[in-house]
DNA sequence: CAATTAAAATGAAGTAGGTCAAGAAAGGAT
DNA sequence: ATCCTTTCTTGACCTACTTCATTTTAATTG
């Protein structure tokens, strides 16, 4: 059951015992997403924290001349939402998008701040996993500013390698800071120097 | 006293009594900070979470090639450390360095641990000083990721104007993601169509 | 307050990466 | 299978921004 993973994944960061962890999936809800289906919206505020059991997902944004711009990728046990519409609950700017077939287990805002306040341990919980997410941000932004696209482009396949076949081109791309089609001659150069 | 600031700006986010504001005072100390003293360097683990009483700091890497890279400034009410090193608690890869002569509270990593366990509010305030810092970094990011360097650095004239005037130009252009010299280029663009 | 050092400004030349346009390849739908 | 749409590739040209070198200005320190 996919409730399951979810425990696990929580007993990694705090010991819950079986009443907890009942209490936990019970929070969740299981939903199934279709390919190119949405769960967030600009305008909509975003309503659920999103883990996912299975599958992949996107976070972007548009701007005015219609570019997009990824923020976040997501699969197998990965967090997605559009963060600031979350926790402070007003509407969100970003699209989240699924890019297969997907799986996820949401728990809503308020279903969440009772959590919180009901067990200290899921405090715990939600702090690690803020502070986790924060230490991983500064690290991409250090990263982003002090490599070039080339760079950026070749540590995401070394930290990321199952990322790279599930997700489009344009959107590695556009996570990565750089165009498509600069992308695309930075791969096709790196195979032709293989062969 | 420097510490009613701290507790002050602790009630904003969770309400404490007494003994709970008496308790988180004497997890801090006090220390003076001279303009261009470091209190974190590379290699070092961090061992504080700083909260800036008075002054201002900079946090950034340097490259190989010598050059420097800025994550964060930091004046009074926010909080400096390098993140990745102190909730991991590995040596730093960061530079933090003071800008002014400045009074900071620190605390120091076991005993914020011993805090959070002790008691859920101070659970719940770290939890959400963490969440602010990501959903703040994430608004960053997509701002650099969508916007050219002339907007970034109007928009941060407009959200930290008060900034502007105490970081060093090319501390600013590093943080924004530009060389100096173009930094100072779009400054003298700006004032000359301005008089 | 003079001397020294650090920061900011400016010009000239170079480049990493972008944009535009068109074709090739790959996925989905029927 | 075939048609239609989306994604990827490639070439030619362009520009936002960098780098280097030098001068000017401002900040520190004795």
């Amino acid at each position: 059951m996919s409730k399951k993973q979810l425990i696990d994944y929580v007993q990694n960061f705090v010991s819950l015992n079986d009443d907890e962890a009942e209490q936990l999936a019970t929070a969740f809800n299981e939903v199934k997403i279709k390919k190119r289906q949405f769960i967030v919206q600009p305008n909509f505020t975003n309503q659920h924290r999103s883990f996912v059991i299975k599958g992949a997902f996107r976070s972007y944004a548009i701007t005015d001349n219609g570019q997009e711009h990824t923020l976040q990728f997501a699969i197998e046990n990965w967090w997605v939402s559009d963060f600031n519409s979350y926790i402070y609950q007003y509407p969100a700017t970003l699209f989240i998008v699924a890019l297969e077939d997907s799986i996820l287990l949401q728990i809503e805002y308020e279903k969440e701040q009772e959590l919180k306040k009901s067990n200290h341990k899921f405090e715990t919980f939600f702090r690690i996993m803020a502070e986790k997410g924060l230490a991983f941000e500064h690290r991409r932004i250090l990263f982003d500013l002090t490599h070039d696209a080339e760079t950026r482009y070749e540590n995401f396949l070394l930290n990321y390698p199952n990322f790279v076949q599930r997700v489009p081109q344009y959107a590695l791309a556009s996570y990565l800071g750089m165009s498509t089609e600069f992308l695309s001659r930075l791969r096709n150069k790196k195979t032709r120097k293989k062969s």
